[in-house]
DNA sequence: GAGCCGCCTTGATCTCGGTCAAAGATCGCC
DNA sequence: GGCGATCTTTGACCGAGATCAAGGCGGCTC
């Protein structure tokens, strides 16, 4: 197994939680039995239907959480409504901005939700004690970063077109990475008001152009959510 | 002194710089003697002019730095030219994404710039063996990663005369922030261009909107970069 | 299965910001 | 201090995407 095979894999396992033995080993060289039987303690499985409201802009955080099914939004909103979704988690993600008093985002379950919740002081104690699991939310950390700046290039310098190319692009290659060769199939975890608040755009200008890609046999939508895209390549070469 | 002050304090001091003993004992919690001796062997103090790129997207990362002094932008281009500065940092950020073998982004100096470098593998071995020094970046990537998200607000769901405030509310604050009182002054460290690659506008619309403001009494501008704000308050009113 | 509700699509029109063009500032250089 | 190069401002016009307005399509209840 060569490097960056081992990074990726290393990343695919969650930060924390107690109700998987397969990836509760995984962090085996960052905890030792003891943190380990702590953290089972007190982790706790939930479970949230779509829409679900996981932490509240400007609100105290109460606990982190890892992703271990769904997806979940991060949004935050001006005075007068406006929405944007500054960025989007899938299974494994840690959520939760360490070291913080208060959110800086609203957290919606975009799709069903599994999380497991740990309290805040539990992990920050295990976090002060231990440089691998800080090093480790880390990684997340940079890599959120990376993602929030390649957005920011869409969100500021690309079409209407290029942006919705763009996005489809983001959840194909998120929600269905172990396919081989170029076509993906997945259904969409967002809604088009998602979308559109995702995106910077309205609902209509999303509907115009996934209509267009369609007409263009770029993707074929069944019924509202599920989404083929037999070429990936060529998706791709639409998002500018 | 209570703790908020003393948080804002501590994010005052560079991670690392060889040239400024004031600075330097900022660190003596976090690196012992041993450690800032080979520092300061390591480190180097290094001039730029306006426009100077100091590190290439897809580049190797060859070294880190902090700012000492001076505005650094990093930026990310589509393939046929169109631009998006992705963030700005300001004397004492530090520069660098830790533990990647290439640039993510490219970093030109925005106004002359003086950076303190430090080769790639020093600064690794350093954060490696010092918990504290990863801690500290991991405090300086949380404020990057919550800045980034806050302006993909700006930059999906703002208008032209918004996005224009918005940025000279930020420019305001981190160049004068000891000003007491409502009213700040500075000198713009931006190019109408950069400006509007920030922004994902073009220059004629920052320039419009500038205009704007300036009719409105909002600011005043003197030449091409200097800036009077009488009020913070009513710019941020015209923040969104 | 009729009717309702929420979500999505499509069309018509409007508007904000982009594009194109030209004139005005600013700065460096000799 | 004049002159050219570069950057900025302003104006006229255009077009991508927003807004306003109907309809369509499921999925739900009764």
């Amino acid at each position: 197994m060569d490097a960056s095979r081992k990074d990726i894999h290393n990343s695919d396992i969650p930060v924390l939680c107690q109700s998987c033995e397969a990836r509760h080993k995984g962090m085996c060289g960052v905890l030792d039995s003891v943190q380990l039987t702590a953290l089972a303690r007190s982790t706790r499985m939930i479970r949230y239907e779509a829409g679900a409201e996981l932490a509240a802009e400007s609100m105290p955080v109460e606990s982190y959480a890892n992703v271990m099914h769904g997806v979940v939004k991060l949004s935050k909103v001006l005075e007068d409504g406006r929405q944007q979704i500054v960025g989007l988690q899938f299974a494994p993600d840690f959520l939760g901005r360490l070291f913080s008093k208060e959110n800086a985002v609203t957290a919606e379950a975009a799709s069903d939700v599994d999380l497991c919740r740990v309290p805040k002081p539990a992990l920050e104690r295990l976090v002060a004690e231990n440089p691998a699991l800080e090093h480790r939310l880390m990684e997340q950390t940079l890599r959120e970063l990376d993602d929030a700046r390649e957005w920011m290039v869409t969100l500021g310098r690309k079409t209407a077109a290029e942006k919705v190319a763009s996005f489809l692009y983001l959840i194909a290659t998120q929600l269905d990475p172990a396919a081989t060769g170029g076509r993906r199939v997945f259904d969409l975890p967002l809604t088009r008001t998602d979308i559109a608040d995702f995106l910077g755009l309205t609902i209509e200008t999303v509907s115009r152009q996934l209509s267009k890609l369609r007409a263009d046999r770029v993707v074929i939508i069944i019924g509202i959510r599920h989404v083929e895209i037999p070429d990936l390549a060529a998706l791709k070469r639409r998002c500018g």
